[in-house]
RNA sequence: GGCGCCGUACCCAAGUGGCUAAGGGAGAGGUCUGCAAAACCUCCAUUCGGCGGUUCGAAUCCGCCCGGCGCCUCCA
C-alpha cells in the first residue's frame, strides 16, 4: 500500500518516493508575523502537522522546515505600498524588530497550545539575507534578473516554464493584470527580488546594488534550499500561496540551481466563515486565543481534521460544538480502556471479537490516500462503538487485548491526529492517591447510603452540587458510582 | 476580463463509474436506571443544486443552466 500525494505540480495524486529513502525534507511556508494567528492559519499549520506525524508514524525521518517571515512582505499594490511589519511598527510606535519578535512568541504560543509539534527548524528571513544576496547575483550572473537604480527583479521571460504550477501563462498576466505599472520593470509580471529602501524606510540592509530589502519570495528560495538541498520532497503552504508566491519560488530556485525545486507541492485550503475566506483583510478573523477561550485545542484539531485538508471548512459555533462532542464520545472509550486496564487480566481461550489489524488498515489505508484525515477519524469512531460494546456485553476483560486497543489509540488518535491527550481526565478507578479524590469518594459513599435509604432528595442535591463545581457523577448499573471532572 | 474550485440530510463532512450514499453532531423512539449521565439498539438523504446526454449502470463522466467561492495585490 503505497502512499499517495496529491500534487499540485500535475493537479493529481503521484506515489510518494522521498529523494533519499527513508527520509521526508519538507517546506511549509509559515507566517508572517505582523499580528496574531487565525483560525485559517491554525488549519494550515494543523494539517501539516498530522501529514508530519503520519510520515513519524510511518517510519520516516522527517526534516520539517517552516520560516518566520519577519520582513517582506508589502501591504498594498505589488510594489509600493508599505512593509506589514513596519506599518503596524510605525502605528505601535516601536521597533519593527519588537513588532516581528512579539507576534513569532505568540504565533509559537498559539501552535502549542493547539498541540503542533515544532518544525525542526524555524528560520528567520532576517537572518538569511546573505543568502538572500546571494542568490540574487546567482540569478544576475545568469541573466535572469536585472537590476534598475538599486533594485533587481527577476526577468519572467527567461524562464519559460514560468506558470506551471499555477497554470497561468505570461501573457494573460500581462493582460489581465489589475497592479499598476511599475516603470522601472520590462514587464509587468517581473517580480523584485531586491528593492532599494528610500530614506525613511525602517529595515535595511547592505547588498551589491543599494541599501535596501529583500523581496517577498525569495526567503523561501533561499532558506530552503539552505537546509533542505537544491531539490526537496515537499514543499507545502496555503492554496492562496500558489500564485504568485510559489510560481515565482520555482522560477527563482529551478533558474539559480538548473535543478527541480520541489517535487510535490502541497497546498492546503482555507477556512471560511459564512461562506466567505477568513482573513485579516475581510475582516472576519477568529483568533487562535479568542477561540481556545471558547474551545477546546482537542476539539478545534478533530474539528480541523474532520475535513480533508484540501477542501475548504466552513467554521460556525454548531460545527465546533459538534466536534467538541464527538471529541467526548473518542475521550470516553479511551477512558474507560484506561479505566478497565488495571482491573483486566489473562483470560484462557480468548478469542478477540474484533480485529484491530483489520481498523490499523483502514486507517493507514485512509492516510495513504492523500492524508484522508475524515475517513482516518471515521474509524476511530467505528472503533469506539466496537470497543463499547465489548466493555459493555462482558464483565471481565482480557488484559492483552484491552491493552491493545488502548495503544491503537495511543498511537493513531494521541501520536498520529493529536486529537487525544496522552492522558485521559482521571477517573476514580485510576486514582489512588489526592485529596479531591479522596474527599470525591467520602462524598460518593455518602451519597450510595442516602440511595439505600431512598433519600433522592439529599442524593440528587449533592450530584448536581457537585457538577456545578465540575464533577461529574454516573450511577452504573452494577450500583456503583464513577465520576470524572467536566470539561 | 483571465485561470480555477465547489454545491451531498438541520449543522460539519467523506465518497468522484457498480454491493444497502462513510463518520461526527443535532433530532426521534427504545434498553438500562429511583431520576440523570454514559453506553448500547433502532430510526433519521429511494437520493447527492436543476435539466438534458453518455453508459448495462452516475452523486461520480459530458453539455447547458442556477447558486456560492478562490486566485489573478499581501494572505495559511
Amino acid at each position: 500500500m503505497s502512499l499517495m500525494i496529491y500534487n499540485t505540480l500535475n493537479r493529481k495524486k503521484e506515489e510518494f518516493i522521498p529523494l533519499h529513502p527513508g527520509r521526508v525534507y519538507i517546506y511549509v511556508c509559515g507566517p508572517t508575523v505582523y499580528g496574531h494567528s487565525h483560525i485559517g492559519h491554525a488549519k494550515s499549520y494543523i494539517s501539516f502537522d498530522a501529514i508530519i506525524r503520519y510520515f513519524r508514524y510511518l517510519g520516516y525521518r522527517v526534516k520539517y522546515v517552516q520560516n518566520i517571515t519577519d520582513v517582506g512582505h508589502l501591504t498594498d499594490d505589488a510594489d509600493e505600498g508599505e512593509d506589514k511589519i513596519i506599518k503596524k511598527a510605525r502605528e505601535e510606535k516601536l521597533d519593527p524588530m519588537e513588532v516581528a519578535q512579539y507576534f513569532t512568541w505568540s504565533y509559537f504560543d498559539d501552535m502549542a497550545a493547539l498541540g503542533v509539534l515544532r518544525p525542526d527548524i524555524s528560520p528567520h528571513a532576517t537572518g538569511h539575507i546573505p543568502e538572500q544576496i546571494e542568490l540574487i547575483e546567482t540569478l544576475l550572473e545568469k541573466g535572469f534578473a536585472y537590476e534598475v537604480n538599486g533594485s533587481v527583479y527577476f526577468d519572467v521571460h527567461r524562464f519559460p516554464e514560468y506558470g506551471k504550477l499555477s497554470g497561468r501563462r505570461v501573457e494573460e498576466l500581462e493582460a489581465g493584470a489589475r497592479i499598476d505599472v511599475n516603470p522601472e520593470k520590462r514587464h509587468p509580471a517581473d517580480f523584485a527580488l531586491w528593492k532599494k529602501a528610500d530614506p525613511s524606510h525602517l529595515m535595511k540592509w547592505r547588498s551589491p546594488w543599494s541599501l535596501g530589502y529583500p523581496g517577498w519570495h525569495i526567503e523561501c528560495s533561499a532558506m530552503s534550499m539552505k537546509y533542505l538541498g537544491e531539490t526537496f520532497d515537499i514543499h507545502g503552504g496555503g492554496l492562496d500561496n500558489v500564485f504568485p508566491h510559489h510560481e515565482c519560488e520555482i522560477a527563482q530556485s529551478e533558474a539559480a540551481t538548473g535543478k527541480p525545486f520541489v517535487r510535490y507541492w502541497m497546498h492546503n485550503n482555507m477556512v471560511s466563515m459564512a461562506g466567505e475566506k477568513m482573513s485579516k483583510s475581510a475582516g472576519n478573523v477568529l483568533l487562535i486565543k479568542d477561540l481556545l477561550k471558547q474551545y477546546s485545542p482537542l476539539a478545534f484539531r478533530l474539528f480541523i481534521l474532520s475535513s480533508h485538508y484540501r477542501s475548504r471548512l466552513e467554521f460556525s459555533d454548531e460545527a465546533m460544538k459538534g466536534a467538541e462532542q464527538g471529541l467526548e464520545r473518542l475521550s470516553g472509550v479511551v477512558a474507560r480502556l484506561q479505566e478497565v486496564q488495571s482491573q483486566a487480566e489473562e483470560i484462557d481461550g480468548f478469542s478477540p471479537p474484533i480485529s484491530i489489524e483489520e481498523y490499523y488498515r483502514r486507517f493507514e489505508e485512509a492516510m495513504n490516500d492523500d492524508f484522508n484525515t475524515p475517513r482516518a477519524i471515521a474509524v476511530l469512531f467505528d472503533l469506539a462503538k466496537e470497543v463499547n460494546q465489548y466493555l459493555t456485553t462482558n464483565t471481565k476483560y482480557h488484559k492483552p487485548f484491552v491493552d491493545e486497543l488502548h495503544l491503537f489509540y495511543r498511537k493513531l488518535a494521541t501520536d498520529v491526529l493529536g486529537i487525544l491527550p496522552e492522558k485521559i481526565a482521571p477517573t476514580a478507578e485510576a486514582l489512588s492517591s489526592g485529596m479531591v479524590e479522596k474527599l470525591v469518594k467520602v462524598t460518593i459513599d455518602v451519597r450510595a447510603l442516602l440511595r439505600k435509604e431512598k433519600n433522592w432528595n439529599l442524593a440528587d442535591y449533592i450530584r448536581d452540587s457537585l457538577q456545578e463545581i465540575g464533577i461529574i457523577l454516573e450511577d452504573r448499573p452494577d450500583g456503583s458510582t464513577g465520576w470524572k471532572f467536566k470539561k
